[in-house]
DNA sequence: GCAATCACG
DNA sequence: ACGTACGTGATTGCT
């Protein structure tokens, strides 16, 4: 076998060391090249003397990692890094990566986990592992596999020492494991980890060198050869010395590519390369790696050749299309810092054009905003939907945008705005999905803002009394459980239930989760009748949740017009739906008898009623019409039952001899079907063998011969893409297709066969929203549309006008698409939404 | 801040 | 052998 050697490099140690040992440097635009200069100095100088087959470059994330979570002052009084070192990260990025390296960076972990990850995976694979660093806390690293290279500065020159096992026992007089050991004791000043207060290098060594570790100075504490205050010191910090280990013990399990092969140099894009470091003018660097300056083409990188200059305000320069991002726009070549006053003169100009960061929340700033064309926002959330958020920052990031290098922030932020906004427009047009949001999203967004400005009316005095009622029932509940469990404990804590139930009542054990017993509703229901408390405990949850989460909760959200008004939060699901937030009313409960009474406290205010309107298995529908599957197109064209249809032909018998538990069977696997089901959770859910759910599965499949193709032409394809598209163009992106762990995989295959169903299902009903409020805006102003729950729109409407209102909502949600079977809803009106969804 | 639980489509 | 159905948000307990 041959053995690979693979350089690993701590990106953000080496920039900044780059960065501090050498004079700020810029190009004709001001860009600082300083760092990323000083840094390819040194990966040359470390490629040329190790001659590594693969390089991988590892960067921190600015998110927080666990070592934050567990301690919530780690690196805190960092001095934040200046500006001019910052915005050379993104460049030197995609130097790297125009050059063929390998750069890493993982949410939640550091460089150094990374580096540690790597020089794991060498030495599973029998590989060699070489790391580079100016950060001694590699040096715990060290193994047969694994030396490091630390490069540190003495008496002002740089030096880089080549760390070994032997070298480092030469130097500290430890082992590579010992030095997690020593920043117990030790802490770390620059990281802000304590370690014992009052011990410092010197001790902690000898202390180490001694004993070992710190489990065993602890655990014969009494007995060691020590003096008695250095005793009475570690002590004291004995729990700030084991969090300090566990914080300064670097993290080898970073979910990243366990494959050496992956890191492997890729072969240089020189062109590209040629032009950005003549951009960069980085041309002695140039003059090493053998390329030769090109001329600049004009419009190669609009970004740093385009000139924006700075202006004062003038009425006359302001033309379309105008981008404008907190007070400050960009206008042609221009941009301007402005008053609130011209804010709003600008934003009301119906014909003037622009493009804006978050059209919502300015319609609730401003009310009167018209003539946006391009929300930043949605079109990043088109661009990326599982971007953790839309900031300029990361934004600015993944494009290589560099700041502008104004001082004034608001005027930086506006041309940061402006390329960020160029660069989306680019994506959308080249990924097909600039409709989705000229026509989709953005209108969407004014009538979202409607939504939540207008609210939904509630019975405040109802829900009182209502959780006065559940109050009263929980507390004769947790009497009698307390009696049963001869016991008080909190049934709220499942540690506290599982203890009571499986260890004290000696309850048959079910499941169990990473921290004990499961006492979720799945283990509890098979146990309910032959153990009167778990019945009860069941009751106790379904009307505590209803308390504290409907009653409480709603109550707290309510306003001062007695209505509530909810967020939608348009840019966040992955999938295109919407979601509901502060307080959610997507999820208010209507599956049982006691939860379904809350929805009669949602109603209409005086002479107004509520008219409620849904689809009719709108994501079965589009599965078949996606899917092109003949027979549940035939099925639903026929207008009969879906599940009874399904039920017929997997039980192949007629549709008039289905049998209710056939058909409730039946529809679990329609429904199954859509999630990619397996028939393991199948026959969980519908309690019966593997063996038989997986013949109803087989016989589906053999029933719906379109949907099997579906199923495995859509993984087919999204394998060769990276994604999978809605029938609107909506993209997911599936990076777990690729992952060597099944489990993941297998999710991203799932994922690839709901996600066109379920956002399609998003794209239609967002466009009906569109036409409703639309032709309600038209035809009767005062009925307003107020809620959406995925598949159904709910409306407040004069009284006279319900039926009116009920045939429009109906006949614009069957318009919104048309699909190969027909689309169907079905609408109802009453004066609260118990009764309205009829 | 995370895990467990449960509310909805 | 392992885990096992997609997409959300709110509450509670606990470290």
């Amino acid at each position: 076998m041959i053995c690979l050697k693979i350089l690993a490099i701590d990106g953000n140690s080496i920039i900044n060391r780059a960065f501090y040992g050498i004079r700020l440097l810029s190009n004709k635009q001001g860009v600082h090249t300083n760092a990323i200069y000083g840094f390819i100095n040194i990966l040359l100088k470390l490629t040329e003397a190790e001659s590594p087959d693969g390089v991988a470059i590892a960067f921190d994330l600015k998110a927080p990692t666990f070592r934050h979570k567990m301690y919530a002052d780690y690196k805190a009084g960092r001095r934040p890094m200046p500006e001019e070192l910052a915005e050379q990260f993104p460049l030197l990025k995609k130097w790297l990566a125009l050059s063929g390296f390998v750069c890493i960076e993982k949410e939640g972990y550091e460089a150094d986990d990374i580096l540690g990850t790597l020089a794991r995976i060498a030495k599973e694979t029998g590989n060699e592992c070489v790391i580079a660093t100016g950060d001694r806390d590699s040096l715990q690293l060290i193994s047969d596999n694994t030396r490091v290279l630390l490069a540190t500065t003495k008496a002002g020159s740089p030096e880089i020492t080549n760390y070994t096992k032997e070298k480092l026992f030469e130097d500290y007089g430890l082992t590579p494991g010992g030095m997690i050991e020593l920043k117990a004791l030790m802490g770390d000043s620059s990281d802000n980890i304590p370690g014992v207060a009052g011990v410092g290098p010197k001790t902690a060594t000898e202390l180490i060198k001694k004993y070992g570790n710190i489990d065993y100075i602890y655990e014969n504490i009494d007995s060691l050869d020590i003096k008695d205050n250095l005793k009475a010191k570690l002590k004291q910090s004995k729990d700030s010395a084991f969090l300090s280990r566990t914080i300064g013990t670097i993290n080898c399990e970073v979910p990243i590519s366990s494959r050496v092969e992956d890191y492997l140099k890729q072969s240089a894009k020189t062109d590209e390369l040629s032009a950005f470091m003549t951009e960069l003018e980085l041309f002695s660097l140039m003059k090493r790696l053998g390329l030769s300056p090109v001329e600049p083409k004009q419009e190669s990188a609009p970004h740093s050749k385009r000139q924006i200059n700075v202006a004062e305000y003038n009425e006359a320069d302001i033309c379309s299309p105008v981008f404008i991002y907190n007070s400050a726009a960009v206008c042609g070549d221009k941009v301007f810092a402005l008053s609130e006053e011209q804010l709003k003169a600008i934003y009301k100009n119906k014909s003037l054009e622009k493009y804006v960061y978050d059209f919502k929340s300015l319609l609730h700033k401003y009310k009167d905003v018209s003539g946006v064309v391009f929300d930043l926002i949605l079109a990043a959330y088109i661009c990326d939907p599982a971007a953790k958020d839309y900031s300029l920052e990361r934004l600015s990031l993944k494009y290589g945008i560099p700041s502008s290098g104004n001082d004034n922030a608001d005027i930086n932020n506006a041309v940061l705005f402006f390329d960020i906004c160029k660069a989306l427009e680019k994506e959308l047009e080249e990924t097909k999905q600039a409709d989705l949001l000229k026509s989709i999203e953005v209108p969407l967004a004014e009538v979202l803002y409607e939504m939540e400005d207008y609210g939904f009316l509630v019975d405040r005095e109802g829900i009182i009394e209502e959780g006065k009622y559940l109050e009263g029932k929980i507390n004769e509940y947790q009497a009698e459980i307390y009696k049963l469990a001869n016991a008080e404990f909190n049934i709220n804590s499942p540690k506290q239930l599982g203890e009571i139930l499986f260890e004290k009542l000696g309850l048959p054990k079910g499941k169990k989760t990473k921290t004990g017993y499961s006492t979720n509703a799945d283990v509890l229901e098979g146990l309910r009748y032959d153990f009167p408390i778990v019945d009860l405990i069941l009751k106790y949850r379904q009307l505590a949740k209803l308390k504290s989460t409907y009653c409480d909760g709603l109550l707290a959200a309510i306003s001062e017009d007695g209505r509530i008004h909810t967020t939608f939060n348009q840019t966040e699901a992955r999938t295109g739906r919407i979601s509901s937030l502060e307080p959610n009313l997507q999820n208010i409960p209507v599956r049982t008898e006691e939860g379904k009474k809350l929805r009669a406290f949602f109603v209409a205010r005086d002479g107004y009623t509520l008219c409620d309107a849904d689809y009719s298995q709108i994501e079965l529908r589009v599965l078949a019409s996606i899917a092109d599957d003949s027979v549940m197109i035939d099925a639903f064209n026929r207008g009969v039952d879906i599940h009874t249809v399904t039920a017929s032909q997997v039980f192949d018998i007629p549709e008039e001899m289905v049998l209710p538990v056939m058909r409730s069977r039946a529809k679990a696997v329609n429904f199954g079907i859509v999630y990619g089901i397996g028939a393991f959770s199948l026959g969980k859910d519908i309690g019966v063998s593997r063996a038989e759910a997986d013949k109803y599965i087989k016989g589906y499949l053999n029933t719906y011969k379109g949907v099997a193709a579906y199923m495995d032409n859509v993984i087919e394809k999204a394998k060769h893409d990276g994604f999978v598209t809605t029938l609107f163009g909506r993209r997911r992106y599936l990076p777990e297709l690729k992952e060597k762990n099944g489990m993941l995989r297998a999710f991203g295959e799932r994922v690839a066969r709901n996600a066109p169903i379920q956002g399609t299902a998003a794209d239609i009903i967002k466009i009906a929203m569109i036409k409703v409020r639309n032709r309600l805006k038209a035809e009767m102003p005062d009925a307003k549309l107020i809620l959406q729950v995925h598949d159904e729109l709910i409306v407040e409407a004069p009284l006279e006008k319900a039926e009116a209102v009920c045939r429009i909502l109906e006949s614009e949600m069957e318009a919104a698409a048309n699909l190969k079977v027909k689309l169907t809803a079905d609408a109802n009106s009453g004066k609260n939404w118990l009764i309205a969804k009829g």
